[in-house]
DNA sequence: GCATGATACTCAAGAAAGTGAGTAGTCAGA
DNA sequence: TCTGACTACTCACTTTCTTGAGTATCATGC
C-alpha cells in the first residue's frame, strides 16, 4: 500500500495532472517509487474517493482538458500516519541480478552484453540526477541548499538515486571486466590444451 | 517470471530444500532477489511440474523427511534462454525513500527514527555480507579468486549488495544528520522569534 | 514437563502490480 | 497529406506478491 503514500508524496510538490505524475514516476525521474500510468491513474480515482487529494478541471484549448489534483488535510494526516509506521526493509529484485548470480552456467558474452547495457542505462540516469539536484539548488551550493532550502525531501531521495546508479555502473563495470579476464584465460587455456599456437575459435563459454 | 529463474539460478549451487531455499531467500542473504516462503514452495511445485528442477526425497530420522531439487538441463536452458533477454531496468521501491520525499511536510523526528533504524539494518547486512563473502573466497584474496575461483556468480551478486547497503547505511547517516541540523536550526529561530533566551517546548515539527 | 523455536511443509484469500489494447485530438516534419 | 509523436486518459485482464492460518515432529532450555 506504499503506492498511495508515493502519490501524495509527490503531489505535495505542486499540483498536477495524472500524464505529468505518469511521467515522473515511470522512466527515470522516479527516484523513490516507480508505477505504470493505468495505475496512478486507478490510484489517483481511488485516493479522490476517499478524499485523500482533490482535483480541479482545467480547460485547454490546444489540447485535451486535464485535471490537476492536489494533496487535502487528510491526506496529508494519512501521510504522516505512514510515516509513523515501520517502513519495511526493501529488498533487491533485479533480473540482471538473478543472471550474474548464473554467471558460471551461462554464455559470458550475453552476461557482457547485459551488463554493458545495464551500465549506460545507469550513466544516463546519472545524467540527469546530477541536472536535477543542479536544477533543484539553482544558485546555491549543496551544503547551503541543504542547511536552508525550503525542499530538501526530493533533493534527498534523488541523491539517493545518484549513488544507487553510480554503484550500478561502477558494479556492472567492474563485473564485465572480471569475466572478460576469465574469458581470455579460459580461451588461453583452452588453446594451450588442444593445440599450443593454433588459432582455435574462440569459445565464449567457458 | 523471474522468480523462477532466481530459484533456478539459486539452485545452480547445490541442491536445495524449499525450507533452505526459503531461509536463502528471505531475510538477509537474497542478494539477488527475494521471496517468501510460499511463493517458493509454489514455484518449486511449478517449475517441477515443467520439468525445470527434479526432486528426491529425503528421509531423516530426526526431522520431517525432505525434497531436495536440482535443475535439470531444461532447467538450464530455461535460464540460458532467459539471460538473452533484455533485462528490465530494475527500479527503487521504498518505504522510507517515500517518507523522505515528503520530509519537508512531516514531522522530522519520526523520519529521523525511521533512518535510524533503516542505518542499523544496513550495517547488519554488511556485516553479513561481508562475512559471506569471506567465506565464498577461502584464504584467497579477492583479487585471485575473482581470477581464478570456480563460482564467481554468487559473489559478484553479494558485492553489489554490500555496495548497496553501504550506500544505504552512509545515506541514512547524512539524511539524518541534515534533517537534525535542520530541526536545531527551525528550533534555534523559533526561540528567536517569540521569546529571546526563554526555553520554550522544542517542536521538531519545522 | 512445558513452552519455545527449529525443521519441513501446505492451503486459501486478497492486495498490489503489470500487460495489452483502445480513444481522441494536436502538432511537426517528410 | 500522411506518419509519427505528444498530450490526456480509460477499461479489462492476468500475474505476482503478501498475509494469515494450519499441520506435524523433534530438540533445547527453564
Amino acid at each position: 500500500m506504499a503506492l498511495r503514500h508515493a502519490v501524495l508524496a509527490a503531489l505535495l510538490d505542486g499540483e498536477l495532472s495524472g500524464y505529468q505524475l505518469a511521467k515522473a514516476f515511470d522512466l527515470g525521474v522516479a527516484n523513490f517509487w516507480h508505477a505504470l500510468p493505468q495505475q496512478l491513474y486507478a490510484e489517483l480515482t481511488r485516493l479522490e474517493k476517499e478524499g485523500l487529494v482533490a482535483g480541479r478541471e482545467v480547460v485547454q484549448d490546444a489540447r485535451p482538458n486535464k485535471r490537476l489534483f492536489h494533496v487535502t488535510a487528510d491526506g496529508l494526516a494519512a501521510l504522516e500516519r505512514f510515516a509513523a509506521e515501520a517502513a519495511k526493509p526493501s529488498f533487491v529484485r533485479d533480473d540482471l541480478l538473478v543472471k550474474v548470480q548464473a554467471a558460471d552456467h551461462l554464455d559470458t558474452d550475453v552476461l557482457i552484453a547485459g551488463l554493458a547495457e545495464r551500465e549506460r542505462f545507469a550513466e544516463a540516469k546519472i545524467e540527469l540526477f546530477g541536472g536535477l539536484l543542479r536544477q533543484m539548488r539553482g544558485d546555491r551550493d549543496e551544503a547551503e541548499f541543504l542547511r536552508h532550502g525550503e525542499r530538501i525531501g526530493p533533493y534527498l531521495t534523488c541523491l539517493r538515486g545518484l549513488a544507487f546508479e553510480r554503484e550500478n555502473r561502477d558494479w556492472c563495470r567492474r563485473s564485465a571486466e572480471i569475466l572478460r579476464a576469465r574469458r581470455h584465460q579460459s580461451r588461453q587455456a583452452a588453446e594451450d590444451a588442444t593445440s599450443p599456437s593454433s588459432s582455435s575459435p574462440a569459445r565464449s563459454r567457458p
